[in-house]
Formats: C-alpha cells, sequence, structure tokens
DNA sequence: TTCCCCCATGACAACGTTGTCAGGTAACAT
DNA sequence: ATGTTACCTGACAACGTTGTCATGGGGGAA
C-alpha cells in the first residue's frame, strides 16, 4: 500500500519524462506517442489506452518548445504583448481580452511594460523575438517602427495597438480618439462653455495628439477662438497634472470647462478641483473611463474607450495573420463613447 | 536547367536567420557565432568583431527557446504566473513587480487568469508545464495542489501568492489577512461600534475565510457577543455585495458598522450606502486599497494590502529557487496597513 | 633548436520533438 | 494462391542550439 506524502521529496530522476519515456513503458515507439499526445489519427484504441496510461502514469506533459524546433513553420503558440504597463487598468483589460481570445487556439501571452521609452520598446522587442514568438501585438513610442521592416517583411505577423506604427505598414487597432475628444469638445460647447482648458499627456504620444487635434477643431468649428483655449501639457503624472489644473483655476481668467485627455490627468485635474472647492462648478470631461467615476461627486463624465474591443479585436487579426491572411495591413478603429454623470453637465458659472 | 518542384517549400528568406546563416557570413564556424553571441571568451576581437558585424548585417537574434533544448538544466528563461486575473489592479501590480524583478535577469512571464476556478487552475499550469517554464507562481482556488507534487519533487520552483498551498509543501507570500482583518474590527470597536457587519467573498477562498476569521475573532477578544456581528457571505460580485449589504441595512436591526472583505464587496457596500443616503452615518472599512478611494464621499478607510510587495518577494523567492535554493519551504508573510480615511471613524448613530 | 602550453577555432553529438517514409499485417477481391 | 488495399507502426533525419573534445598554430622556456 502506497502513502501519500505532501513532503518535498526529490526525485532522483529530476527531469520531466520525455516521449522516449512513456513509449518505453507503453513498449511502442516514440511515434506512435507523438500520435496519441496530438490527437493524430492512425492508431489503434488499444495502443492508444495503453499510451494514455503510461502518460497519465508519467505525468507527462508534451514539450511543445521541442516540437516547434520541428513542426512545420516553427510556430511556438505563443506571442508577445507590449502594453504600457500591465499594472494600468486599460492595458489590464486589454490584456484580458487577448488571453481570453487566444486561449481557445492554446496560444500563451508574454506581456511586457513599455513604460513608454523607447529604449524598453527595442529590448523588450528583441526578447520577445528571441523568443520566436509567432506575432507581435504592440504599443509603441519609438518615433519610428521602420527598424521592424526586416522581421515584417520575413512574414512576422504584426499589430499595433492603441497607437498606429510610423514607418511601417502593419494592422492597427486603435481607440478613434479625434472624434472622441470633439465629442468631449461638442458636450462642452453645448453645455454653454466658451472658455475651455485641454489637460494633455506628452506630446511624442500620438493618442495625445490626436486628442488634443480632436478637441481643438471641433472647438474651431464651433466658431470658438483658439486663443480662449489653455493648453497645458505634458502632464504625465497626476501630480504634474494637478499642478498645472491647479494654476489654471487660480489664474486670471479661469476656465469654465476642462477636457483631460488621459486618466491620471483626469485624476489630477479632480484633486484641483476637488481642492478649491470648486467640482460643482466647473465641468469637466475626461478621456478614458475609470472605476467609481460614477460614485464620485460630482460623477465624472468621460469619454470611455473600450479595451475588450481592441484586445478581441487584436487578436482577431493577429490570429488571421498568423494563419496566413495576407491582406493589405489595415487600421480598425474602435469607436468611444461619452458617458454624462454629472461633471460634464455643469453650466459655465457667471 | 531548372527544375520545377511540386514539393512546398518555404522560401528560405521568409525564416529568421540562423546560426549557420551568420557563420556562413561571418566565414566562421556556428559554434565561434555561439561563443559571441553568449559573451563567452575564447574569441579573438577581430573575429568577434566580424561576427557581430554579420549579425547585424542579418538581425539575428538568438534562438533561446531552441538553446534551452541542450542548454545544462534545460533552462527555458521563463515563468509562469497565473493570477486571479491580468485585469484586476491587484493582479496587474503583483504581475508588474515581478516583471521590474525578473526583467534583469532576462526571464520573461507567461501571465494567465485564474477566474477562481479551479478547471481553469488545472489547464493553465498544465499548459505552463508543456512549455517547460523554470518555475510556477501561483494564486490557486482548487482544494487542494496535492496534484503537483510530481513535478514539485522533480525540483520544479514553487511559490504561490496570495494563497497558501494545501496538500503540498512550497514556499508562500501571502498578506498578514487575520491581523489585517482584526485591525479592522479593532478600529471600529475603538470608534464605539458594537453591531458590526461583516460582508464576505466566496468561502472556498481562502483569504476570505482567515478574514471572516481574524475579524470575529478580534470581536470575540473585545467581550462583544458573536451574535451581534451580521455575517453575509458569498458575495462575489458588486451587485450581489450590493444586494446584502441594502439588505441589512434596511432590515430590523441594522448594523453601525460594515467590513467589506474585498474590493468588489466593498464597491458594492458604498453603492448601498449611498444609495440610502447614509454613507456619512454608517462606518465603512475595505479590506484591499483601491484608487480614488481618499476622493470619495467620504474618504473610505482601508486595509491595504501591499501587491507590489508580494510581487517582489516572490519573484526573489522563485528566482532563488530557480538558483538551487532548497531550504525548507516557507510561508512569507506580508504585513498590512490600515488606511484612515474618513469612512472607518465614523462614530455609531443612535 | 625542441618541447610544452595556451589560445582560438570548429566538428560533432545531443537535446525532445515531428515529418517522411518504409515495412508489416490483416482483410478483401481476384 | 495472389494481388490489392487500408491501416498501424516505428526508424530516422532534421529543427537550431550548446557541451565536449580535438586540432592547429604561436609563443615562451629549456
Amino acid at each position: 500500500m502506497t502513502t501519500v506524502s505532501n513532503r518535498y521529496q526529490p526525485d532522483p530522476a529530476r527531469k520531466p519524462p520525455t516521449m522516449k519515456n512513456v513509449a518505453d513503458l507503453a513498449g511502442v515507439g516514440i511515434k506512435t506517442v507523438s500520435r496519441v499526445v496530438n490527437d493524430e489519427p492512425g492508431v489503434s484504441e488499444e495502443t492508444r489506452q495503453r499510451v494514455l496510461r503510461a502518460t497519465e502514469q508519467l505525468q507527462y506533459h508534451l514539450d511543445i518548445t521541442a516540437g516547434s524546433l520541428k513542426r512545420s513553420g516553427r510556430k511556438t503558440q505563443s506571442i508577445g504583448l507590449l502594453l504600457p504597463s500591465v499594472s494600468n487598468p486599460f492595458s489590464g483589460e486589454i490584456h484580458r481580452a487577448m488571453e481570453d481570445a487566444l486561449g481557445e487556439p492554446g496560444i500563451a501571452v508574454f506581456a511586457s511594460s513599455l513604460d513608454d521609452d523607447p529604449d524598453r520598446e527595442r529590448k523588450l522587442i528583441s526578447a520577445f523575438l528571441g523568443r520566436r514568438v509567432d506575432g507581435l501585438v504592440l504599443t509603441t513610442i519609438a518615433k519610428s517602427q521602420a527598424y521592424m521592416i526586416p522581421e515584417h517583411s520575413r512574414d512576422l505577423p504584426l499589430v499595433f495597438i492603441d497607437r498606429e506604427p510610423v514607418g511601417i505598414e502593419a494592422d492597427a487597432v486603435v481607440t478613434d480618439n479625434e472624434v472622441g475628444a470633439a465629442a468631449a469638445a461638442a458636450h462642452l460647447i453645448k453645455h454653454g462653455h466658451t472658455r475651455l482648458a485641454y489637460l494633455g499627456d506628452r506630446t511624442d504620444i500620438q493618442t495625445a495628439v490626436k486628442r488634443r487635434a480632436g478637441f481643438l477643431n471641433e472647438i474651431g468649428r464651433a466658431g470658438i477662438a483658439t486663443s480662449a483655449v489653455a493648453v497645458r501639457e505634458n502632464l504625465h503624472d497626476e501630480e504634474t497634472a494637478l499642478k498645472a489644473a491647479h494654476e489654471l483655476l487660480t489664474s486670471e481668467n479661469p476656465p469654465t470647462a476642462i477636457f483631460s485627455s488621459q486618466n491620471l490627468v483626469t485624476f489630477g485635474a479632480m484633486r484641483a478641483l476637488k481642492s478649491l472647492g470648486v467640482q460643482h462648478k466647473v465641468a469637466l470631461v475626461g478621456f478614458d473611463d475609470f472605476t467609481l467615476a460614477d460614485m464620485m461627486e460630482p460623477g465624472v463624465t468621460v469619454v470611455a474607450q473600450h479595451p475588450e474591443r481592441i484586445g478581441k479585436l487584436a487578436a482577431e487579426r493577429i490570429l488571421a495573420r498568423i494563419d496566413g491572411d495576407n491582406r493589405t495591413p489595415q487600421t480598425y478603429i474602435v469607436p468611444t463613447e461619452l458617458i454624462p454623470r454629472g461633471s460634464g453637465e455643469i453650466l459655465p458659472q457667471n
């Protein structure tokens, strides 16, 4: 009789079993084991059962990395995913949607954080390539992605997310930044605002530039002088955003409405408004939704993105490319949704 | 004369270059290329430069998966990370901390989402094993992890996070759940509360059980009858938590203070309090911090965990184990921190 | 000069798997 | 019987790399 112990007991073998081990135990050739574990036809039911028993007994797991060495096309059944940061909620949603879409076909995901650092971008992509991933889904920050042309022309599937690539033609899945920002402007104008402020992220981030353009263009279309818009940019974290917002609000001729182009900037603006006690007097619309936005006082009106749709679309595109789809690269645009919750509907105060 | 073959032959140009390609271009043997790209000694400076030029010209990236086949110990320089969900902020912080700690030694991370589903646990771990990861960092939900004993005894490094394993002895890095929950109880009692409520997550989740125990034990120590505590469990999302809190608050003898054992439950409680307009009358302490907790009305008092410390510690442990450390497995406990922000300091109303 | 040692270099097998192909057997038709 | 077919099965090379070992040449010591 056997006793099961949970004590740590080093196995003399110390190495995972191989197909050879299974084959020996089952009394068959390794190719037969290969056929069984890969669900290939041409194995009698009896042999099949014998092999399955052996795999179970040895706790055998097919080594997918060794297989990919020989497998046609050398697929590793993994992809590289480069996100702004894995700890960022927006990125997390995208990641999750991709995991869900890629889990079924058995593709694993290597995820890394860009930190909006061009150096990291190169290094992390290099690491992905060294692992021979089947495809790359990338958020980028470098001025150009032309350095990826060699890989791309070797048919490495490539999908850019959130930001379109520069210097290379490849699929991209992005939010409709300009239209979303324009919707925010229109919303504020509709509520009677004419003294507007734009709080923006770093100007080397493509989405920030597009959001500013969309916002300012809409204001222009409404016939409001652009000079009436206070623009503060290169705000990359809560603190600098708070400071910028505070300065604006305590200036000579403060804005009656603020548009913040990104989550952390929105948070900074919220803090500035609250610290001055004007959160119910100055309108605020933020780009990108966030948890509990509806529970704030007032609820925060946002231009919501759809990270789960971006992730799903990106997964579908990379799967199609891996599958051999070689249509002309295309940019897929995911619409935004303006969600009124109170802060964006505040009317201008006299 | 040209012969046309009807056999499918992959275009050589469409495949990533190999060491052989580099060797041929540089006019050296492949072993010399291997030495150069691995920074091994014993190559003259001149040869070295020639090889480096060739790698650059061909855009060669060392195939780390092929190398791991032969490399001593067969290290793939990757680990598997199983998290509650990659889209959960707590998990994201852990993930990020691990990425930071593992990036330096060049270890890549496969991350997957558990969804608190025992079936997924088995399947995802199986997928990790098939990729021959060098180690596993796991959040688990199955009743026992004894099924991992074979792998563990083969010396596969194993670190459990957030929840301790059952049926197997391995390293674990967990939050000090009982002490944290006890601190919440003590805090509420100190402010004069005697009619308390506990809103808890699913009872098959270890941390939920520990938090309840810590909370109730502290109440017992204070001499308050346990029967005076309303316990509502198996609340796994915002909606059910909202409903449970609403029921409690509108009951015969409503609690004057609520302790919620998890983020989503806290959100549900907050919504219930707000919908009844008693958010400034009934005290609330939540387990686990969240973004903007200080910006709520009132600010939400929480027992904060330290996901970044959990992640860092877990990374250090898995690295040490991969490095051959074979000390007796140990559980590392990361302390919590009670952060008063208003909601937890509300005094009982008559 | 001769001998020895060190350095630079590459040939070769092996890692665990899969693609190819050939062999062997049983069933069926001739 | 013989040929034909379909089906099972395993031997073997190859995937891209690294560990081992052999080789050859140059330099220093005797």
